[in-house]
DNA sequence: CTGAAAGCGCTTACAG
DNA sequence: CTGAAAGCGCTTACAG
C-alpha cells in the first residue's frame, strides 16, 4: 500500500554500541538514562568506553521505541479545529502560534501538529482512528468551537491536555483571558464618558468566553454600571441594528469582534452621537483611520502559559487546583469610544 | 526523572478488540490493514465483527508500535533552522507554514516541528541525539543557512528529506526558486527603461540562491544585457556605497533584498536619477510610499510542492531526476524602479 | 556491577 | 481462513 510502505532506515542501535563497547545492551540503556536504578552503578571506566562508542556511532535514541516501552519523548501535541496557518486565520492564530513555538524551545519539545486528523463538519475531530496526538506527551488545544465532552474523556483517559481559552467542563485544564474583567472595565470607562445606556450586538454562540462576556455584561447593568441591552443578530442584520439603537438614544454599540465593530463604526461613520466599541481584540483595526477600542489579549503569553501548565502535567506537577488560570488582559482605548456628548475624548 | 516518567494511559489494544470480537489480535491487524498478504482473506461475516469492535472500543492504533514494528505514521517533520514562528521571521516563513499546512491536510499526515534541537552557534544542528525527525517518515527542511554536508548524510543513509530552496550537494532533493531566471528578467526591464550601468550591494553570501543571482548578473553584463558591477557592503556601509554608485553615475541599485533596498531608496529619495530594486521578494515593501520593485516568489506553492515531492520520495515514487525542482516567480515592477531618465514610469 | 529476559503494541511471514 | 511466533528498539525489574 502506497505511503504505507517500509520506512525504516539502516540505523545504529542500542545492541551495535554494546557490541562496540563490549557490554551488553542493557548496559547501554543504563548509561544513556543515568543509572534510573539505585541498584545500578557503572563504574567511570565502563561507562566511558560506552559514551565514546555512543559519540563515535552518532547514536540517536528511537523514539518509538522509546515511547512504546513507556517512556515519554518531549513531544507536545497542537491540535487545532480549524487550520491555523492559514491566511485567514493567522490573525487569531499567528500570535499563539509565536508563543508555543518560544515555548517549545524553552522546554526541549517538539511540537506534533495534528493537521491529519478529519474535518468532519468544518471542524477537525479529536477523537478518530487516524487522529495521532498519542504518539505525544500530551496535546495542547486550540480553537474556539471545542467539543469539550471529546476533551473531558480524553482527560479521564489520564491523557494530558491543556485547552487555550476558558473551558465549562471542569476536568479540563485551560488558560484563558479574563473576558469579565475586561468588560467590566471597558464599561467603566465608558461610563466615565457620559456614556449611560448602549447596545451589545452579539451572535448569540454558546462559547465560554462568549457567555463570559454576556454575563459581566449582566452584572454591569444589575450593578448600574451602565445599562445594557443585549440583541442577538445576524451577521446581515448587523448595521440595521445599529442604526436601531442609534435611533433608540443609546450612545453606544458594543460587538463581539473587531470586525464586527467595524462594520458597525462604519455605518455609524457619519453620526458623532454614538460610540463602538468591540469586546475582543482589536490590534490592527480601524475605522476611518481611527482604531477601534477594544481590548489588547495577551495571546503569545496564553500559549506560553498552556505549554508550560500541559509540560508540569505530563510531569505530574500540576496541582488540579492549578490547572484553570485566567490571564488578564489590557483595555486599548482606541478612538471609536467617545465622550457621550459626541466631543473627542 | 521528571519530565521523562511513565506517560502510558490506559488505551485500547488489538489484543483487547481480539477478545471481543473472538478472534486472534492478528486477525485485527489483517482486518486493520485491509488484508495486505495475499494468502489472507477475511470472510466478511469475520470482518464486520471486528469492525465492530474497533467501532464500539474506540480503537486508536498506537503510532508508536506502529513505527517500531516498521510502518509509516504519515508524520511528516519540518525542520527549521531557526525559528518559524517567531516575529521576526513570519514574513519569511509565514507563506511558507501557509503551504505546509495546507498540503499536510491534503495528504492526510501530521506536521512534527522539531523544535527541540538544540542551537549551536546561532543554529539548529540538525544532527544531535537530541533530534527527533526520525519518527517522521520524512523530513522538510527550511533554512537559509543550512549545512548541506549533515543534511547529505541523512540522505545517504537513506532517510527522506526535501530541502525548500535550492541547494549544491547534489544528492539533497529541493524545491527552490528560480532567481537567475528572476534576476535577468528584472534586468532586462531595467534596460528597456534606459539603464546601462548598475551596481549590485550585496553581503557576500555563499548561499545557492545568493549565487545565482551574482552569476545571473554576471551572465547579463557579459550578454550586454545591463553592465553591473558587485560590491561587497556590510550593513552599515550600505548608504555609503549606494550615494557612491549614484556618484559614479549609475542609474540603478541593485540590493538584495526588500530591507536593504528600502534603505538605499530612503537615502537616495531625493535623487530622481537613481534607481533602486530588490533581487528578492517585496510583497509590503515601501519607500516613501513607492512600492519596491522587485520579485514576487511563489512561497506557498514551493511548500506545497516541497511537501509533495517529500510525500513521493517516502512512497518511493520519485524518480531521483524528479528531485530538483526550480519554480517560476514573478517580477514585481514596483515603483522604484522608474526609467533611467528619472521620468516616472 | 552487569547480563538475560520480559514486555510495550504492532506487523508480517509462516504453519496449521 | 486464522492463530502462534518472531521481531522492531527500547526500558526495567530481576538474577547472577
Amino acid at each position: 500500500m502506497a505511503g504505507n510502505g517500509d520506512v525504516r532506515t539502516r540505523r545504529v542501535t542500542q545492541r551495535e554500541i554494546a557490541r562496540i563497547a563490549g557490554v551488553s545492551q542493557a548496559t547501554v540503556s543504563a548509561v544513556l538514562n543515568g543509572s534510573t536504578s539505585a541498584t545500578v552503578r557503572i563504574p567511570p571506566a565502563t561507562r566511558e568506553r560506552v559514551q565514546r562508542a555512543l559519540e563515535q556511532a552518532r547514536y540517536v535514541a528511537d523514539p518509538a521505541a522509546r515511547r512504546l516501552a513507556g517512556l515519554g519523548n518531549k513531544i507536545l501535541g497542537v491540535f487545532t479545529y480549524e487550520p491555523a496557518m492559514s491566511v485567514e486565520t493567522v490573525d487569531f492564530y499567528g500570535p499563539l502560534l509565536t508563543g508555543i513555538e518560544e515555548s517549545a524551545e524553552r522546554l526541549g519539545c517538539d511540537l506534533l501538529f495534528l493537521t491529519a486528523s478529519p474535518v468532519v463538519g468544518g471542524r477537525r475531530r479529536l477523537l478518530d482512528r487516524r487522529t495521532r496526538f498519542r504518539l505525544a506527551d500530551g496535546c495542547l488545544l486550540l480553537g474556539q468551537d471545542m467539543d469539550e465532552q471529546e476533551v473531558a474523556e480524553l482527560v479521564a483517559e489520564g491523557y494530558p491536555c491543556v485547552a487555550v481559552g476558558r473551558r465549562e467542563e471542569p476536568s479540563i485544564p485551560y488558560v484563558g483571558v479574563d473576558y469579565g474583567a475586561l468588560t467590566l472595565e471597558l464599561l467603566t470607562r465608558a461610563r466615565a464618558l457620559g456614556h449611560r445606556r448602549a447596545t451589545y450586538l452579539h451572535a448569540d454562540r454558546q462559547t465560554p468566553s462568549a457567555l463570559d462576556r454576556v454575563e459581566a455584561l449582566g452584572r454591569a447593568t444589575a450593578g448600574g454600571v451602565l445599562d445594557v441591552r443585549t440583541e442577538i443578530v445576524t451577521d446581515d442584520d448587523l448595521e440595521r441594528a445599529a442604526r436601531d439603537a442609534a435611533g433608540r438614544g443609546e450612545t453606544l454599540v458594543l460587538c463581539e469582534n473587531a470586525f464586527t465593530a467595524a462594520r458597525v463604526g462604519s455605518a455609524l461613520v457619519d453620526d458623532d452621537t454614538v460610540s463602538v466599541a468591540a469586546l475582543g481584540e482589536t490590534e490592527g483595526h480601524a475605522v476611518a483611520g481611527r482604531q477601534v477600542s477594544g481590548f489588547r489579549l495577551p495571546r503569545t503569553r496564553m500559549a506560553h502559559e498552556a505549554l508550560t501548565l500541559l509540560h508540569r502535567i505530563i510531569d505530574g506537577e500540576a496541582a488540579p487546583a492549578k490547572r484553570h488560570r485566567l490571564l488578564p488582559g489590557r483595555v486599548e482605548p482606541g478612538e471609536t469610544l467617545r465622550a457621550a456628548d459626541g466631543a473627542s475624548r
